[in-house]
DNA sequence: CTAAACTTTCAATAATATTTGAAACTTTAG
DNA sequence: CTAAAGTTTCAAATATTATTGAAAGTTTAG
């Protein structure tokens, strides 16, 4: 397989993937577009070899920035803004996971707290809560987990595999 | 707050939280009805409860079957089918990291073997398949997670929980 | 076999999310 | 300050995805 070919393949397939996990494809093919690049980028150069408008990108490079996994560059005695993304996946990884658990998870947890405080006791009320309540513990733990993941250096999951 | 507000506020939160994850709000939103209720529902008392269509409800319970999650029951001397969902949170998560994986995390770590075979030898192939390798290192390290995790028992998550 | 009860399908429609592009805005060299 | 270079915004257009509802299909009691 030659290199565009490939390169074009790994943008498409990152693209989808995030379509999948709520990420949407224009997002997930300029991060996989910056993740690869030797240097950093321009958005005009990421415009054209994506094929995407000036607004589409600019929208979504700021949206990485806001995640946390690009950065704006400038350079001496230039006009223009660089963008690059992190090369460490280990990082990326523990960037997202900060994120998602952030924007996601936390809501989800504060429904499941509020929504305990349901009153009666009939039969249907104690399944509900009983229900929810699992549910909260269980998010609770994931919640704990992906926080510990965040904060930790990068051994700390390779030795938790080890540990499986 | 009341059974009906809390019942309600669930649904509306666990279809919020699909849709940010990739799975219809629909889809959540009947699974979300299904593991509050204390008996299994007909596709009718689905309907008029999440007030939608029966199209709507019979292709999104189809899916919640494929997925694993739902399950379809009939009853002596009855006609119509009834659905439940199982109320085990662990269970169910186990369920969900299975198909996940199997959906989503090995379509791209199967493009992400193939794209290692990149020919030519510049800075930005280099460069590439550096980059595209250690993205397929860790996807393989997170579908042994996942696999690990969805073939355990229940007391293995809490036991590395501890281990943190 | 027939017809009622129920389920499934799928083309049309609606809702939602993404993308565009041009105008407004900002920055800086001169 | 001015104007060129670059960036940002956002309403409108487009594309994608979800939903409806009616017709077709299936099952079973009688």
């Amino acid at each position: 397989m030659d290199y565009k070919e490939a390169r074009h393949k790994f943008i498409q397939a990152w693209g989808t993937l995030g379509s999948s996990w709520g990420i949407n494809r224009a997002m997930a093919q300029i991060h996989a577009l910056l993740i690869v690049s030797t240097d950093a980028l321009t958005a005009e150069e990421i415009m054209s070899e994506l094929q995407m408008s000036r607004g589409n990108v600019n929208m979504n490079l700021r949206a990485l920035i806001d995640w946390g996994i690009v950065t704006k560059e400038h350079r001496v005695g230039e006009r223009k803004e660089y963008f690059s993304a992190g090369k460490d996946v280990w990082e990326l990884a523990r960037q997202v996971s900060r994120e998602r658990r952030r924007r996601e998870i936390e809501p989800i947890l504060k429904v499941l707290d509020q929504v305990q405080s349901v009153s009666g006791n009939s039969k249907e009320v104690e399944e509900f809560k009983k229900v929810t309540g699992e549910l909260r513990d269980f998010s609770n733990k994931v919640d704990n987990v992906l926080d510990k993941f965040s904060k930790s250096d990068r051994n700390w999951f390779l030795k938790m595999l080890m540990k499986l």
